[in-house]
DNA sequence: TAATCATCATAACCTCCTGTTATTGGGTAT
DNA sequence: ATACCCAATAACAGGAGGTTATGATGATTA
């Protein structure tokens, strides 16, 4: 197998027809040169130059081959290009992952400046359920999630805080009457309680909660989606265990946070990738526009 | 400047998806191509692969590239066939300089040898002067000279000796009177000499032969070509100086080799190639044929 | 469920490839 | 005649690119 390296030494030489210039072209010293385009004849096992007091020239079978190498090495520069297109975002995707609340709640703002700075760059949006996006994160599917972070971190897994916000009980009208006064976990007792399904981040801190504080109330609706879970308290099913973030932009019209002491857990929220992989260029500046204009 | 190597390791692991087995196929061990993988994304300043626990996967701009690299290594694999094609001479032309009476008396048969042995060679015969062969062959436009052997040898080229052949004195039955009797060199004197112009082997061997027996005869004639020079010789203008390999066939019919004691040289002929040069294939074989059959 | 296998990353080390400088020998140009 | 140009060679140095050993983690299998 010939190092491939020869053949580029092979090029130079055989278009400066000059083993000296073709030296000070590669930034290496005529010796080597010299010794190098014999190693490549020693291995292909022909000569190549025919080597004159002038310099050298190629014979014929090394004009045919020449060729060859021409061509191969137009194809492997052009590499600079594509990669140069890559990092300066002239061309790419994104791949991410992110829960249909989260997205319509926090990135959507983001997106639009993306875009509008980076117009060429496609922005595909997966939205599983967060398990099923980690999942996809592994096999190489998607580049990076954006959701929030579970209370044990994945040791393959890097976590990348974008902000934060808190677990809030809501409730609509039909609970006017706890609007404006404070409650303690156990007055929760008394109402429907509306909780995520298992397995999800939610479910887990609201099982948490319970436990913390001694309580244990068998919620009256399991729902899957979190958005899904709003319409459900906005409709007056019950009290709903969400994020504010996810229903800040709705409150005081129908809906209001329950107030209690202490407090739902805070948690983070951001971008979760893997550990041994290295963030494509567009992925960089997708973030850095998203934490820029917060 | 990316060493062109890192691409060859980069197709069998893209290829593969695999980095084990990308090492396997390379022959080498599996660190090492992991560090050459990690090696390339650093100087293209990208990330190509994705890691997952099952292999690894080309990103998009590495599927780009892949593409690229998959051409560009198909062309420099190709050079191997356009190698063999060469070496076994299913290809290739010799040029070969020679002189049209070495050509006509000693090369002719065989040609023919090596034609039918390998028909696809092309052999392009060069027919100036001996000087200005060998100027061609220092200046790479034939690949070797057959000729003489000069008195001096030159330091930049070497000499393969073919065969031998002597000078001798040779006239026609205009100079019945010398068949048969040995002359010395002073009888010469006597008779008109044609001799081969200035410069050239046929008559520096002439002169040499003239001081070695204090002979000194003003040539009747001097002509370029020896060709020329017998024919001169078979009109009876006068006692030609030329090899015998040049006139053996032409011997007992009108033309006699005069016996003169001492006799002039013998000299050699052969192969006159340049010693920084290795000969091509199909010219190895080419002296083999002539070798071989003699 | 435990054990084994497969995969990639890292560390420490070593070898030989690929470079270096110095020099020779010859041709070319002024 | 002199200085320059070009390729080949020798002796030597440094580091690229390999090695083995090991670790961490997920996938597979008994």
């Amino acid at each position: 197998m010939i190092n491939l390296e020869l053949y580029r030494i092979f090029y130079v030489v055989a278009e400066t027809k000059n083993i000296t210039k073709a030296s000070e072209k590669l930034c290496i010293s005529q010796p080597a040169v010299t010794k190098q385009i014999k190693k490549l004849e020693n291995e292909l096992n022909t000569p190549l130059f025919i080597r004159t007091k002038r310099g050298v020239i190629l014979n014929e079978c090394g004009e045919k081959i020449f060729n060859n190498v021409k061509q191969a090495l137009t194809l492997l520069e052009e590499i600079d290009n594509i990669i140069n297109d890559y990092t300066k975002l002239n061309t790419g995707t994104i791949k991410i992952g992110i829960s249909t609340s989260l997205m319509k709640k926090y990135l959507l703002k983001h997106l639009e400046k993306f875009h509008n700075k980076y117009p060429n760059i496609i922005v595909d949006i997966y939205t599983d359920p967060t398990k099923d996006l980690i999942t996809k994160l592994k096999n190489g599917i998607i580049d990076f999630v954006i959701g929030k972070f579970p209370i044990t971190f994945d040791k393959e897994l890097n976590y990348h805080e974008l902000g934060k916000t808190r677990y809030v009980f809501v409730a609509n009208n039909n609970y006017f009457n706890l609007k404006n006064i404070q409650l303690k976990p156990k007055d929760l007792e008394k109402y429907p309680i509306i909780l995520q399904e298992y397995p999800s981040n939610s479910r887990n801190s609201a099982e948490k909660y319970y436990e913390k504080n001694n309580i244990n109330i068998e919620p009256r609706m399991n729902i899957a989606s979190s958005n899904l879970l709003i319409d459900f308290i906005k409709l007056g099913y019950g009290i709903g265990y969400v994020t504010e973030l996810y229903v800040k932009d709705e409150l005081n019209k129908d809906m209001f946070i329950v107030n209690l002491n202490p407090k739902p857990e805070e948690i983070s929220f951001g971008i979760i990738s893997l550990k041994n992989n290295v963030m494509t260029n567009s992925c960089k500046k997708f973030i850095e526009v998203i934490k820029n204009n917060n």
